[in-house]
DNA sequence: GCAGTTACTAAGCGCTTGCTTAGGATGTGT
DNA sequence: ACACATCCTAAGCAAGCGCTTAGTAACTGC
């Protein structure tokens, strides 16, 4: 081997196209709407080339699945630790949670709307990262009352409610029109406030 | 033919089944993740009787769709007309949007996350009764607006929240948890007339 | 008791699916 | 110049798909 850095190879770049291709293709017409053949040709490739880069299709939406799951828990939790005001916290949490479901639409779509075609391992292992991604919101409406600058009669519910904002935005946000994504995420974390009774 | 009555004969009964399972594999698979053999075997007939009762598999989410959309549309109309005072009504609206998005999950998860399986004439149609449903909520939360007993930056936005709060509901609820349907409703109808302001 | 209707099924057709196999083209180190 | 590694494809296999065809069993009216 000659290259053990980090620059990327050719294969890796193919890769990536491979990828790119499936989540397009499975936010438009799901997992099982989508053939392989569809993912090779929009990524350029034969229909064996999937199979030089990736194990099954099946694994295609594992790595999208958990790489956009990673990616928003981490978004998560650095915006419920960016302010010791729960209040400004929470402001942040639900607007960065709003402005990459609706920017990243395509991609938050399959996170959300696929996980039935997982295979049980991989489900599990997602499942666990979604439930962290509750906890950490529902901890921050939790601590905010606690604090006294929340008022809820059930902050689990609450939580809920803030995480279906976000989610629910992935499915009815369409590119090009009217409503830009920093907008409705401005909006949504007025809303968000209200929401926990924030005073 | 001997009866022209409303009582319901045996191929009524068989179609309906067949109705049912589909709603049920639809929800839990997917309609691409589906296949005809699991309906008819799910309905306990042959795969050819599938064919006797309708004409093709899209033909059952089309059914499916359409009745569970004017399902929700009536509901919706019926709330919003059911008082004179908007935060009533809207109370009485998210309540009984929320509770049909728990109680009907099923139904409920194949209406919202299955139309890109329909025939692009078919959700032509689908289309207009979203676009109705949505348009009795905004106008419910304009009207409260108007009246001066709801106070927001964008009545839109707050409609789109509402709306994504129910949907949401039909994803992530779950049979035998220990939130109750009405439980549910009751507080996501409180946060309902946060979220518009009301006073 | 038999003609007609209703409700269904056995068998299978043509096609598509996810995936594999065997091999070829292009670049790279010496 | 030549051995070798890298990256990709042509061809196709077994299984499963939506849907059709041709027919049978059971009931109904007379």
């Amino acid at each position: 081997m000659v290259t053990d850095s980090a620059e990327q190879s050719r294969a890796d770049a193919t890769r990536a196209r491979l990828l790119d291709a499936a989540v397009t293709a499975f936010a438009e017409r799901g997992f099982h709407g989508t053939t392989t053949r569809d993912i090779a040709a929009a990524a350029g490739l034969s229909p064996a080339a999937l199979y030089v880069h990736h194990k099954s299709k099946e694994e295609l939406l594992y790595l999208i699945s958990r790489s956009g799951h990673e990616h928003v828990l981490r978004l998560v939790r650095e915006a419920a630790a960016s302010s010791a005001d729960p209040a400004t916290a929470l402001r942040r949490v639900v607007h960065d949670f709003v402005v990459t479901h609706a920017r990243d639409h395509t991609t938050t779509r399959v996170v959300n709307y696929e996980l039935a075609a997982l295979s049980p391992v991989h489900l599990a292992e997602i499942r666990e990262i979604r439930h962290h991604i509750e906890q950490a919101i529902r901890q921050l409406v939790e601590a905010g009352v606690t604090a006294g600058v929340f008022e809820t009669p059930d902050p689990r519910m609450a939580a809920a409610a803030l995480l279906s904002l976000g989610v629910d935005v992935g499915r009815w946000y369409r590119d090009g029109g009217d409503l830009v994504p920093e907008y409705i995420a401005a909006r949504y974390a007025e809303m968000a406030l209200r929401i926990v009774g924030a005073r």
